[in-house]
DNA sequence: ATGTTTTATAAATGGTTTTTTATATACTAT
DNA sequence: ATAGTATATAAAAAACCATTTATAAAACAT
């Protein structure tokens, strides 16, 4: 059986710049950021290209969301350290990110009988009158997918491509076992 | 140079049941439970005697405040627990009981200037106009000290009462090398 | 017909909520 | 004079705040 293909949707990454950062200070570098610490305790940024969204924290680490690649990511998260670094000159060029989650879509290109996926097969819950997917918990890689009557997936919290690629290859194999595929 | 006294003022205990608790079904067994789940994510229960308070949490776990002894705050998670078991006789008898912070209060017996103390002692913070204690952090073991102008001494942060002990008597000989005593 | 919102999923980030307790100073209210 | 509030310290618990994104069905608004 040939191999789904995946699409990757969004990133979430972490970064830690390893020292503080005044928010204050730092925010006239970041043009158009949000700043509301009654409400949340980061500052937020947008850029258009990549477009993204990072969460600053004034402990020095950040949050990017949005990028649909791991480049992406990286050059979202430089640009907006960079740009801190013109008001604070002591923030490091050379910093850890991490890739947290990865959400990635794929197509099964047949429909799926939900009611049945859901009495065959192990760790789901479906809850059409709540939300029209249904939610399939993999062990190994640990991932979830949201499988959808049109075939359509949805694959997210792995931490590498590979383990959302696989994640939907095993979803797809263990369908076809049950034969709800 | 004699040992000081200390007196141990609070325990703070957590416990881990292993088992979710459905908080709505337990909460008739705990007389006089407080129940804010959009202030606050877990039951408030009071006891007598011990006079404590535990915070009951819908994943089993619980946090115990107010003992003055670690046998006390054990007695009152038991309390708690058991009258919970009784309308859901599944949580267990036996589970962990992990004590997270020993407040002890102490009397160095002498008043302390705590203006020369805040020059000479490292690792303090003071602004007596926020708040008349200064605040003298340790790092073996790791605690924190509140020093007051009178001579008394409050030690937090401590997991074992040798840890508040020993806090407590290297902050008396620290400040006897100084000449702060 | 189009757009928006809601429902659900994951993940990182950090402050708030609540509880307790000694210490002590200032302020307010009764 | 008493009482309450605030200031500060530690610690555990967990949900919310905000960000993003695919998927899709229902409901509502234009």
């Amino acid at each position: 059986m040939s191999d789904v293909e995946i699409k990757v949707e969004n990133i979430v990454a972490s970064a830690t710049l390893g020292k503080s950062i005044d928010l204050p200070q730092v925010a006239p570098a970041l043009e158009g950021v949000e700043y509301n610490l009654e409400q949340f305790p980061g500052l937020v940024y947008k850029l258009k290209e990549p477009k993204t969204a990072a969460l600053i924290f004034g402990s020095g680490k950040l949050v990017c969301t949005g990028a649909k690649s791991i480049e992406d990511s990286k050059k979202a998260i430089h640009i907006a350290v960079d740009k801190m670094r013109t008001l604070d000159p002591d923030i490091p060029t050379e910093f850890e990110i991490k890739v947290q989650n990865i959400v990635a879509s794929a197509n099964l290109m047949k429909t799926l009988n939900l009611e049945a996926v859901a009495l065959d097969l192990e760790n789901t819950e479906y809850e059409p009158e709540q939300f029209p997917g249904l939610v399939y918990r993999l062990g190994e890689p640990k991932v979830v997918l949201l499988l959808f009557g049109s075939g359509k997936v949805v694959c997210t919290g792995a931490k590498t491509i590979s383990d959302a690629q696989l994640g939907v290859e095993k979803t797809k194999e263990r369908l076809t076992e049950l034969d709800l595929l």
